[in-house]
DNA sequence: CTTGTTGTGTAGTCCAGATTACGGAAGAGG
DNA sequence: CCTCTTCCGTAATCTGGACTACACAACAAG
C-alpha cells in the first residue's frame, strides 16, 4: 500500500522510504490539455507592476516542467534556489519530522508562487513540495531573477506584503494548534479554504477538493479524528460532503464553531 | 492571587479580568537609570540604511514610553499603528484565545523592532504585548514614518528579509507544536534562545532568563510539564537551573534530544 | 529574622486525540 | 459487470500532557 510507484524521480529519496506520503496511485498517463508556454508571469499578481516587456524577457528564462501526481518537486537532496509558479494542478507543501510524520504547510492552487522567502536570504531547510494533481509549474532560478525583483522597489513591497500575509496566517495556525481542540481547528481551517477556493477555482460552487487525510495533514492530526468531527459537522449541517470533496453550508455555524473550546 | 494589581490603565482590560497574566507583583518604584531620549533608532539593524539626517528626523517624532513590568502595550482596544522600538527591558507579544488561554509568540530583548507586519499593511487583531521587565519604548506612527521606510527599497528589503525569518521561524514551531513531544520542543526552544542571548544580552555568560512559567507559555505547554522536563534536562546535565535563570551547558545533548521522538 | 510573594518539585486524576484494526462504499479501469 | 484502489466510518485501547492540589525553597521588603 505505500510502495506501489517505482517509476519515481531516481534519487530524491533515499531508501525509497516515503512514510509521509502514504497513498499514490499508479503510473496513469498525463492527460495535460495543450497550454500556451509564455503565460507564467501573466496572472501573477507579485508581477503586476512588471511592463510587457520585462515580463516576456523574464518568461523567456522560465521553464514550464510538467509534474506527475505525487512527483516531488524538490527535496533537500535537492535544495532549491528557485523561485516557482503554479500555473496548473496542485502542490502541497509539507515538513517531514525525524521519525517520518509530516505536516502539510500549504496546499497551493494555480496561480500561488512558492519560494518567495528564497528571495530574501532564506533557506527552507526541510521543507518538501509534491504535485498531488498533475502540474505545470515555471521555474525561476532565484539568481537570474533577483536583480529584477530586488532591484524594483514595488516588487519589493509586494515580497513584503506577501510575507507579512503568510507571517499573519502562521500565526493564526499556531494558536490555534496550541489552544483549540481540534473540532474547532477544522472549522477554522474550513473556512479559510473556501476563501481560497473561488479566487483561484471557479469551477464549480466552491467545492472544497481536499480528502479528510490531507485535511488531516494540514491540521497536524490524526485522519480517523479529522474524519469524526467532519461527521459532526455535516450532521449539524455546516457543510455537505462527498468523497474528496467539501462543500461549506453555513459559514456562520462554522465560525461559532471555530471559537467555541468543548 | 490573580487580582492583586490596581493601579492599571484603566480600560484596557475589560471586565479587570486578566487570566493570561496570572503573576503580576505589586506596584514597584521605576528604576530605570538615566537615558538618552534620541537614541532609539540607531543600533537598530532595520534602519542602518539611512542616513544621519533622516534618522534624526524620525527621532524627533520617537516619542519614548516607559512601561512598568506588567503593562500592556495596547490591545484590541487600543489598536496599533504604530512601531515599537524596544530600548530596555523585555516585552513578551502574545495572542489569547476565547477561553482565555495564552501563547506567547515572542520574547523581545532590548533592539528589537515589533510591528513591522503593520508596515506591510497587515493588522495585528488579537495580539497584545506585555512589559515583562520595566521597559523602554519608542513608538512611531505608522502612517508618519510609511513614506521614510516604503519609499526606500533597501529598507522595504531589510523589512522583506525580517518577515522571510519571521516566516521560518513560525513555521519551525508550528512542526514543532505539531509533531513533536514536548521534551524535544523543549530542547528545541532552549537551544533557539541560547542564541539570542549573547546577540543583545552581553551581561552574563549566556544565561536565559526565563522562568519554567514563562517558557511553558511560548510553547503552549503547562508549567507542570514543563518544569518536569526540566527536570530531567537537569537531570542529563544539558542545564542548569536557578529561580528563573537557565544556563545551557551541552547543547549537543540539546540538539540530540530536539530530533528524539520519543 | 519574619512574612509575604513568586518560582519550582511532585503526585494523582482525567481526557482529547493517537493508534490499531476493521468493514464498507464510491469510483476507476478493465 | 467485476476487481482493485482509494476514501470514509467506527469502535477499542492507550498515552502524553492538562488540570488539580500541595509542599517547599528562594528571594524581597520590612
Amino acid at each position: 500500500m505505500r510502495e506501489e510507484c517505482k517509476n519515481e524521480l531516481a534519487g530524491v529519496v533515499p531508501g525509497d522510504l516515503r512514510p509521509w506520503t502514504p497513498n499514490l496511485r499508479e503510473a496513469e498517463p498525463l492527460v495535460s490539455g495543450p497550454f500556451d508556454p509564455f503565460s507564467c508571469l501573466t496572472e501573477v499578481e507579485l508581477f503586476a507592476d512588471l511592463s510587457a516587456q520585462e515580463i516576456a524577457a523574464m518568461d523567456l528564462m522560465a521553464p514550464a516542467r510538467l509534474f506527475r501526481r505525487g512527483e516531488l518537486l524538490f527535496s533537500q537532496s535537492q535544495p532549491v534556489t528557485a523561485l516557482f509558479i503554479l500555473k496548473s494542478g496542485r502542490v502541497r507543501v509539507f515538513r517531514v519530522a525525524e521519525d517520518g510524520k509530516a505536516l502539510t504547510m500549504a496546499i497551493l492552487e494555480p496561480g500561488a508562487v512558492f519560494g518567495e522567502m528564497m528571495l530574501v536570504g532564506q533557506r527552507m531547510y526541510d521543507n518538501y513540495a509534491e504535485a498531488i494533481e498533475d502540474a505545470t509549474i515555471c521555474q525561476l532560478s532565484v539568481d537570474e531573477v533577483e536583480r529584477f525583483l530586488l532591484s524594483d522597489p514595488r516588487i519589493a513591497i509586494r515580497i513584503s506584503r506577501l510575507l507579512g500575509e503568510q507571517v499573519a496566517r502562521l500565526e493564526e495556525r499556531l494558536t490555534d494548534l496550541a489552544l483549540k481542540p481540534l473540532s474547532a481547528q477544522v472549522a477554522s481551517t474550513l473556512l479559510k479554504l473556501s476563501e481560497n477556493v473561488p479566487t483561484h477555482r471557479f469551477s464549480q460552487d466552491r467545492t472544497i477538493h481536499l480528502t479528510h487525510e490531507q485535511l488531516a495533514g494540514l491540521l497536524g492530526a490524526s485522519r480517523e479524528a479529522t474524519s469524526k468531527v467532519m461527521g459532526e459537522l455535516t450532521g449539524k449541517n455546516a457543510i455537505r460532503q462527498g468523497r474528496g470533496r467539501i462543500i461549506v453550508t453555513d459559514r456562520d455555524l462554522l465560525h461559532r464553531l471555530a471559537r467555541s473550546s468543548s
